[in-house]
RNA sequence: GGGCGCUUAGCUCAGCUGGUUAGAGCGACUCGUUUACACCGAGUAGGUCGUGGGUUCGAAUCCUACAGCGCCCACCA
């Protein structure tokens, strides 16, 4: 043990990488990141499940601001005597890890690894990818300081998470949800898979768009930038109110196009544009969303030309097969031209659909896949978000947008509630199944024709379906599978629904979305309370950060060389949820100096003070400055409290740094120097830096964890009992006003500072100054010390109001007057001109609020705090009134 | 095409439901090494709050038109 009164040894300079790692250890090893570890009673639990990070490689920065954003509300939910669980995982990513490791292996030499090596021996290869992957996303967590439960970390595509995920599709299987069927679906050539409506983005590209009609003997005129897709068409589309094409309608044709005999019927539908080209469309329900759901509303046969290698097939006649569609474009092109029946070729902007994932132009193809139909209605197994009971019918759809809103599931920043409901509204049914190896297996058995859902063979000579189900079906479930379910757990009791979801805001549909379907789904229940979106992290510039450009901050690196807690504040302040911020070297320099800053407050109140202690209770104030900081202390931890909690996190930030900084270190500490020279203060002052410290300390915790717990140990490190700052509890959070004194003491100062440069007196120079005080004449008196020290001055006079002070040569000869109140300095015209205004306004003001307040649809309506913090208004607005009025009769 | 935003100091942004003289950080400039800190301190300069109109006693804030920028969704075939 360590002598009590012995004075800690600090360091000049705050070394992050020194400390950092021994201090998560300690937190590690003392096992309260453990909800159920943690000290004293704990009613309430607080819930965040950490986004898992895709087992691809390693983490980037905009994990970091998770992380930094998430470890903030944890930290400050458990000093606040919250269970709090912060649960931790990794995600397969089937689709994207596959790819990587597929490149790697290419990377090494193979061609086509898929091929060479074989389901069993590829999936071998990417289990140890991701494996490592995981690994090292574990140790990089660990680093950024993350004080999430390990012990119950969990991986998309583990036992646990598999069960879970087999359950999930068997009881939508059993309500009619999950349906094998025959549609058109997004198709990725380059990959050989399906893809989800999320998973397709568009491109711009320049297409030729062709006019032409299929032979010469067809009466109508259409227009396609994809000719190769026309040998699949069953119809021709005409709006049913454009005269041109009325007398057609209802008839069959026969063209023959391109050497291959179509059965054309001329439909009339709304959705057809008869504004644009020529007012008619062919309909090739086979590769169009759009027209498979035309041919649907018709009646249309599907007729199917293009094959999943993204070639065309043999329907589309011997002379096309095998081509690829860009050849078989332009051979169309040619034998139209030399047919003369192409009418016209016209270079047009078009979006083309690429793979989210690789970016090869996605194909539309009619394939037998699995779906989730979300415009189904189903009967509810149980009470769902308070609005249905057991037994009713409702859809996906329809729990997905009660699940959203005021009271339910709060979406911040509040806009995305909006994007939110936009997407909803648009929903189709999701494409689940995949022709990707790397994935939850679809747990569906066929025997001939029969079929089975089950996540074992049901018996000999079964076999199981080859493909796997999209990765956001198993993320889907994260909120609860990570908890137990299907098992009833303790854990699911007690911890879902969880508090907070916390992620980028790029993922809303893709994963936000889903969470929301399967947990209202399965359990009833929305499955977080609030979602914190964050957005894209950019370079200085504003651009995205990629490889190629070079510009990736690694926030590794840059926790090595400017320490974790400067990154995470650089993360968190100056940035509003849902926007996109820029980060630069400079600003997480200049956050870094701010943690040297607290370190060096703390090493001058430790060492200047005579015992190093702890001091658990507001401590007597004797002095103005004493009552003004402590009065400070309990405003400014109130407005972080108060902001914290609605996620505010980067005003909070920035009234706890100007607190810190400016209030504490750069007035109240000087003034505690001069203080602790007098001897019947030095006690009192150690006790104000002490109690302050440890509060700042306290509240600067869940932002930058480490520089705190390390000064903490420093403070506490004599104390029995002693305990890690991170469990400590939150400062009680009280307004309280502070003194108006002592922005008067700071004018003064900063009065005599400002006639000192006026008139050019040496720095090392000290000067006599007079002071015409008045009324204030006593607050000059006791803070005399104070005021000649940090103005530098040498003699201090203080004049009883009216006299004036003797020789203004004085000034020249180093002596200064200073004429207080300052009021006597501001320009009487002016003054008027301005309380005039001031008047004219507050008159409008009360009456306004009074006429407000004598209507009885506001007072009986508007929610109570709201009249009475009208009232209160009217009241302080009143008596500005009055003073204003004293004060211009006073200058007549 | 539909939807959602943004435009405030040289740069990055705060400014909540209208209410003192519009703020902060960074940068610039001046001064200063006084034993917590130069990863520092004391100061200074810099804004007709995108433009026009409107509502109001009062507008950066509300409404409206316009201009510029961004994001999301859909694809006109």
């Amino acid at each position: 043990m360590p002598k009590a009164a012995k004075k800690p040894e600090l360091e000049k300079a705050y070394d992050a990488s020194k400390v950092e790692d021994a201090i998560y250890r300690r937190w590690e090893a003392s096992g309260f990141f453990n909800p159920d570890k943690l000290p004293g009673k704990r009613k309430d639990a607080f819930t965040i499940m950490m986004p898992p990070p895709n087992r691809t490689g390693i983490l980037h920065v905009g994990h970091a601001t998770g992380i930094a954003i998430q470890d903030l509300l944890i930290r400050f939910n458990r000093m606040r005597g919250k269970k709090t669980l912060w649960l931790p995982g990794t995600d397969h990513a089937a689709i994207a890890t596959q790819v990587k490791v597929e490149s790697l292996l290419r990377e090494k030499g193979m061609k086509d690894p898929k091929r060479e090596l074989g389901r069993e021996k590829f999936l071998a290869e990417v289990v140890k990818f991701a494996e490592a992957s995981g690994a090292t996303i574990v140790k990089q967590t660990r680093s950024m300081g993350a004080s999430c439960d390990w012990s119950r970390e969990a991986y998309t595509f583990d036992k646990e998470r598999n069960a879970a995920v087999n359950e999930m599709f068997r009881m939508m299987y059993e309500d009619g949800l999950i349906e094998r069927g025959y549609r058109v679906v997004n198709w990725d050539p380059q990959f050989q898979t399906t893809l989800s409506d999320d998973e397709v983005l568009t491109k711009e590209t320049k297409a030729k768009f062709l006019t032409f009609t299929y032979d010469k003997d067809f009466p109508i005129t259409i227009s396609t930038t994809r000719p190769e897709t026309k040998f699949g068409d069953t119809a021709v589309a005409v709006h049913p109110d454009d005269a041109r094409y009325k007398k057609y309608v209802g008839q069959t044709f026969t063209p023959t196009f391109c050497g291959k005999k179509l059965h054309i019927k001329v439909i009339a539908d709304k959705a057809v544009d008869p504004s644009f080209g020529t007012g008619a469309l062919g309909v090739t329900p086979a590769h169009s969303m759009i027209d498979a759901e035309m041919a649907e509303r018709h009646a249309l046969p599907t007729v199917q030309v293009i094959g999943p290698d993204g070639r065309m097939n043999e329907t589309a006649g011997a002379a096309f097969k095998g081509l690829t569609l860009v050849e078989a474009r332009a051979k169309i092109e040619k034998m139209l031209a030399d047919a003369g029946l192409l009418k016209g070729v016209e270079e047009i902007a078009q979006n083309l659909p690429v793979a989210e994932r690789g970016g090869a132009p996605v194909e539309q193809l009619p394939m037998k896949q699995w779906f989730i139909r979300v415009n189904k209605p189903f009967t509810l197994k149980q009470a769902t978000l308070g609005k249905w009971k057991k037994g009713e019918k409702v859809t996906l759809k329809q729990l997905m947008r009660e699940a959203v809103g005021p009271k339910r599931t709060e979406i911040l920043p509040d806009q995305f509630t909006k994007v939110y409901f936009h997407w909803i509204d648009n929903l189709r049914d999701w494409c689940i199944s995949r022709q990707i190896w790397f994935g939850h297996r679809i747990p569906v058995w066929y025997k001939g024709e029969e079929m089975r859902v089950a996540d074992r063979a049901p018996g000999k000579g079964w076999e199981q379906d080859p493909d796997t189900l999209d990765t956001w079906f198993s993320s889907g479930t994260w909120t609860f599978s990570t908890l137990g379910w299907p098992k009833k757990t303790k854990d699911l009791e007690r911890f879902h629904p969880t508090d907070v979801l916390e992620t980028g805001r790029d993922i809303i549909f893709f994963w936000v979305a889903r969470m929301v379907m399967m947990s209202t789904y399965a359990l009833g229940a929305s499955p977080f309370k609030t979602v914190y979106l964050h957005g894209l992290v950019r370079d200085e510039q504003g651009r995205k950060m990629s490889k190629s450009l070079g510009n990736i901050i690694d926030p590794l690196d840059v926790s090595a060389k400017y320490g974790t807690d400067a990154v995470r504040l650089s993360l968190v302040i100056g940035t509003a949820p849902g926007a996109d911020t820029k980060l630069s070297e400079e600003k997480i320099a200049s956050y870094r100096n701010f943690t040297n800053k607290l370190w060096n407050i703390s090493r001058f109140v430790l060492t200047s003070v005579s015992k190093v202690q702890r001091v658990p209770k507001k401590p007597t104030a004797k002095t103005l400055s004493d009552k003004w900081i402590l009065a400070r202390l309990e405003s400014v931890a109130a407005q972080a409290s108060a902001s914290i909690e609605k996620c505010e996190f980067s005003p909070a930030g920035e009234v706890l740094r100007e607190f810190t900084w400016t209030e504490f270190a750069d007035w109240y500490l000087e003034i505690a120097k001069i203080q602790m020279h007098d001897a019947k203060l030095k006690a009192s002052t150690e006790k104000v830096l002490l109690y302050v410290l440890e509060n700042v300390l306290k509240l600067w915790h869940p932002y930058m964890p480490f520089v705190t717990e390390a000064v903490w140990d420093l403070l506490a490190g004599n104390a029995k009992g002693k305990k890690f700052l991170m469990i400590e509890s939150w400062p009680k959070a009280k307004t309280a006003a502070a003194p108006k004194e002592f922005t008067l003491l700071q004018e003064i100062i900063g009065a005599i500072r400002n006639i000192r440069s006026e008139y050019k007196v040496e720095p090392a120079k000290k000067i006599n100054a007079t002071i015409v005080a008045g009324a204030r004449a006593k607050l000059v008196k006791e803070n005399a010390a104070v005021i000649a020290t940090l103005a530098r001055i040498d003699t201090l006079t203080i004049l009883p109001k009216g006299e004036k002070p003797k020789d203004a040569a004085s000034a020249m000869a180093g002596g200064v007057e200073v004429h207080l109140p300052l009021a006597g300095m501001v320009d009487m015209a002016k003054e008027k001109t301005r309380l005039e205004k001031e008047k004219q306004n507050l008159e409008g003001f009360v009456k306004s609020l009074e006429a407000k307040l004598s209507n009885p649809g506001y007072t009986d309506n508007a929610p109570k705090e709201v009249v009475e913090k009208t009232r209160q208004m009217l009241a302080e607005k009143k008596e500005e009134l009055v003073k204003v009025q004293v004060a211009l009769n006073a200058m007549k």
